[in-house]
RNA sequence: GGUUCUGUGGCCGAGUGGCUAGGCAAAGCUCUGCAAAAGCUUCUACAGCAGUUCGAAUCUGCUCGGAACCUCCA
């Protein structure tokens, strides 16, 4: 089956096929390390971890590049043109470097904690700078960006005569041009007038003197533009033309667009086969972001150290609710929506796990043939899912469709022998493969150490006897007080006796 | 103001022409010493109006609401 990815450049589904066969290159907008992550950036990494390993389960090699973007940007074009880790750096007192290695280290705490698969090559905007510098040399050789006062600027309307410059974000140039809107005046106002138009964007900034973060450059001491940090670590590790290059909506415009335009007159072709983009996590339907001062932290997310929360997250909850939405669509965040989706991914969770224990006669054939054929339909489903632009939503409605047959086989409603045995394995093969292996989904359950498990088999003894004695005060107590400390007391159906930690 | 997207049952959320998405919550039943867990059953919605069609949540138009981008942003 072929695999489908939107491209958000077309517009429209495509079917995927890679540059280079067997192999695939993809590159993901990396965080900027100047503060810490927060609920909407577990989205983007969590999607592309997605991808990156259903590529490499469809037989691919992926060169997975996310960058850390640590060079730092404009707090406020046009005003203060100061650089965003530097100006936090002198209010913490802190060298940059440093600054940027702690929320480096938070972050890739975070991607632990989701357990996302580390990228291939995870490069920095300060490690690239001479990359970024011989970028902007090929660029102004080719007569698409001028320099002025030590700044260095990519001629839009230049590059817009003969290219489709807009054409990714649904830009119209000439409405870029038109200096009708809202705040191009303040814009205007300062450093904005040495470029020759306002659609320009720069690739290069003469620094000023209290900007720590600069290098040297033909242009004078400065640091690279915000674009040009991702053209040139892409172009490096991934070649003129790569397959996939992802990010979140927002970066659309002007980012990417202006990435294009970049590594088009730098590479004399168009980056990107295929670009994705997901959507953002909105709370109370508006983006989550510092602008709007309505952030979760992650770590916030993980403790419940939070006002909007009620409650601590597992990470896997957090990377669950991700899944059990498209990726293209926003998704709304809140406390009520995070605790269903926790109680879905335990019921899930626990029916994946009798499904493993499960004893399968692999000669066995079925004798209920209708629930046979269902029960093999819904698992041929899951990769016409996937394939279908990762609607990773639609595998978990099936597979939560299927749960209760499994529950129903542990406790005898309906007999094992209903399903043949093959259908049984390959249903341990596909739950292990989407849940393990795709969404990266583990245990909840913190590991229950040997010690923890003699104690807990010793009370169960107990209670055993003395409900066998109808000393209910007894049997109870040990269930509640247990209840209290958070481990659950599960009789089953033939006897045995299951415990949980919540 | 411009561009694009979007509006699904109490809540979250799939779904782009005909077939019960799914989850959470709620109610009833089964199981159980009582619970929990689990199973079964019930709750059948698509902002409004008009149109296209044998048939629309799904296409078209209008109205109303919401969002993103146009500025650092996942």
């Amino acid at each position: 089956m072929a695999l489908k990815i939107y491209n958000s450049y077309t517009r429209q589904k495509e079917v995927f096929q890679s540059i280079t066969p067997g192999h695939v290159g993809m590159y993901v907008c990396g965080p900027t390390v100047s503060g810490e992550s927060h609920l909407g950036h577990a989205r983007p990494y969590i999607t592309f971890d997605i991808v990156n390993r259903y590529l490499t389960h469809k037989g691919y090699k992926v060169r997975y590049v996310r960058n850390i973007t640590d060079a730092g940007h404009f707090e406020e074009e046009g005003r203060e043109a100061e650089d965003k880790v530097s100006k936090k750096a002198l209010l913490e007192k802190l060298e940059p470097m440093e600054l940027v290695q702690k929320y480096t280290n938070l972050f890739h705490w975070a991607m632990l904690q989701f357990n996302c698969v580390e990228p291939s090559i995870e490069p920095t905007a300060t490690g690239h700078i001479v990359e970024q510098i011989n970028m902007i040399n090929k660029i102004i050789a080719a007569g698409y960006a001028y320099e002025t006062n030590g700044s260095v600027y990519f001629d839009v309307i230049k590059y817009a005569a003969t290219h489709d410059y807009g054409k990714l974000s649904g830009r119209v140039i000439e409405d870029l041009l038109d200096a009708g809107s809202r705040e191009v005046l303040s814009r205007e106002l300062e450093g904005q007038r040495e470029k020759r138009n306002s659609a320009d964007f720069a690739l290069w900034k003469s620094a000023a003197p209290e900007h720590i973060m600069r290098w040297t450059s033909p242009w004078g001491e400065g640091f690279p533009g915000w674009h040009i940090e991702c053209s040139a670590m892409a172009t490096k590790y991934l070649g003129a033309e790569f397959d996939i290059h992802g990010g979140g909506m927002d970066l659309q415009f002007p980012h990417h667009e202006s990435e294009i335009a970049q590594s088009t007159i730098c590479n004399h072709q168009a980056p990107v086969r295929y670009w994705m983009h997901n959507n953002m996590i909105t709370i109370n339907g508006k983006k989550m972001g510092k602008s709007y001062n309505n952030v979760i932290k992650l770590t916030e997310l993980f403790s419940g150290n939070h006002p909007l929360l009620t409650q601590a997250f597992h990470p896997m909850v957090v990377r669950f609710f991700i899944l059990q939405s498209h990726y293209r669509s926003p998704l709304d965040f809140g406390s009520e929506a995070l605790v269903a989706s926790e109680k879905a991914l335990k019921r899930l969770w626990e029916a994946f796990e009798v499904l493993g224990k499960l004893e399968i006669d692999n000669e066995q054939l079925a004798t209920d043939n209708e629930l046979n054929d269902k029960v093999l339909k819904m698992l041929n489903e899951l990769e016409e899912f996937m394939d279908d632009d990762f609607s990773t939503a639609k595998v978990l409605a099936n597979m939560f469709e299927l749960a209760p047959v499994i529950n129903s086989i542990k406790d005898g409603h309906v007999k094992t022998t209903a399903l043949a045995g093959s259908t049984l394995t390959l249903m341990q093969q596909q739950f292990t493969f989407y849940l393990v292996d795709i969404f990266g989904l583990t245990s909840m359950v913190s590991d229950k150490n040997n010690t923890l498990q003699g104690v807990m088999e010793l009370l169960i003894d107990i209670r055993k006897e003395s409900k066998a004695k109808k000393d209910y005060a007894t049997s109870d107590k040990i269930r509640n007080q247990l209840n209290t400390l958070g481990i659950a007391i599960k009789d089953e159906k033939d006897g045995s006796v299951n415990w949980d930690l919540n």
